[in-house]
DNA sequence: TATACGTGGTG
DNA sequence: TCACCAAGTAT
């Protein structure tokens, strides 16, 4: 258990920090609307800041406004895509500003519960929006931010896989009780395990919180088992579907059944990858035989 | 709770 | 080289 006086002294010291180190992010720049940081958090679930960062000043150009999306078809939001990966974020974007349009009149929600209601919008990206659109008073609780307070407060090497009610909690401690205060302590976080208290390679030595650092100061031991992970992405099912989209994606319209089978050798491997597109709605088939985006 | 879901950079 | 990692969500 930490104190409560403990607790408090990490905002201010975080606080400081990032008004001194933050990052010049586009979306964190003054007149970017609640649109352009939802979109932001998307964008940005797992895939890193360098490559988001022009696909999301094309975006917001193009698509300046949820309803100005929503009126376009979900086909171009996966083009406009790009390789960021994991397409079906952009499906659920579209479907984002469908439902902001026709639910919310046109104004992305500002209540919590209403954001976690819209597709592609979790745990995490709810109250970011919420918090660095709205400046409202919530726990943003991403892998940089549970990694932080796993070291910084609870003093172990890393944080659990996923976000618990725990973390929510334990990182809800932490906030100053003024609203706009809390969300740049939130922020703040976020960038510091971002660019200082990285996963690989900590940067203890420059870092605002090393004299309160838990894990630190207890020697920063190393993680203890073999974290496992069922990861390589080489000749899995995601790559063959990615390779497939891709094709759909550089072309301009429909294209036939051999473009498509010739990206993957192994047809039934392939003929599943396209199965699951289909069944995802990334794909459609307006005629036998012959797809297209959506 | 475990697994599926893209893509590219890096130590 | 290759395993790890990057602002998660849905099922």
């Amino acid at each position: 258990m930490t104190s409560p006086d403990v607790l408090d002294s990490y905002a201010p010291v975080v606080a400081e920090w990032y008004s001194a180190n933050a990052r010049d992010l586009p979306w964190r720049r003054a007149g970017t609307t609640p649109w352009g940081v939802l979109v932001s958090e998307v964008m940005l679930q797992q895939t890193p800041v360098v490559r988001v960062a022009p696909a999301w000043h094309e975006w917001l150009a193009r698509w300046p406004t949820p309803a100005a999306l929503a009126a376009d078809q979900p086909g171009e939001a996966i083009r406009a895509w790009g390789r960021l990966g994991y397409p079906r974020r952009a499906l659920r974007l579209h479907e984002c500003a469908v439902a902001i349009t026709e639910r919310h009149g046109g104004v992305v929600p500002s209540v919590l519960d209403e954001l976690l209601a819209l597709p592609g919008v979790g745990t995490y990206t709810a109250r970011a929006v919420a918090a660095f659109a709205y400046g409202q008073r919530h726990p943003v609780v991403d892998t940089n931010v549970r990694r932080v307070a796993a070291r910084a407060v609870l003093g172990e090497p890393d944080a659990g896989p996923t976000t618990t009610a725990a973390d929510l909690t334990l990182v809800e401690s932490l906030l100053p009780l003024e609203p706009p205060l809390a969300a740049l302590v939130s922020a703040a976080l976020m960038e510091l395990g971002a660019v200082v208290c990285v996963a690989r390679t900590p940067r203890c030595g420059v870092c605002p919180l090393a004299e309160r650092c838990r894990w630190l100061i207890s020697g920063a031991p190393a993680p203890v088992g073999p974290t496992r992970r069922p990861q390589t992405y080489a000749g899995t099912d995601r790559q063959v579907r990615g390779k497939l989209l891709a094709v759909l994606r550089e072309s301009h319209g429909p294209v036939a059944k051999d473009a498509l089978d010739a990206v993957w050798g192994d047809q039934v491997q392939r003929e599943r990858a396209l199965a699951g597109l289909l069944e995802d709605g990334l794909v459609v088939t307006p005629a036998p035989g012959i797809y297209a985006l959506p």
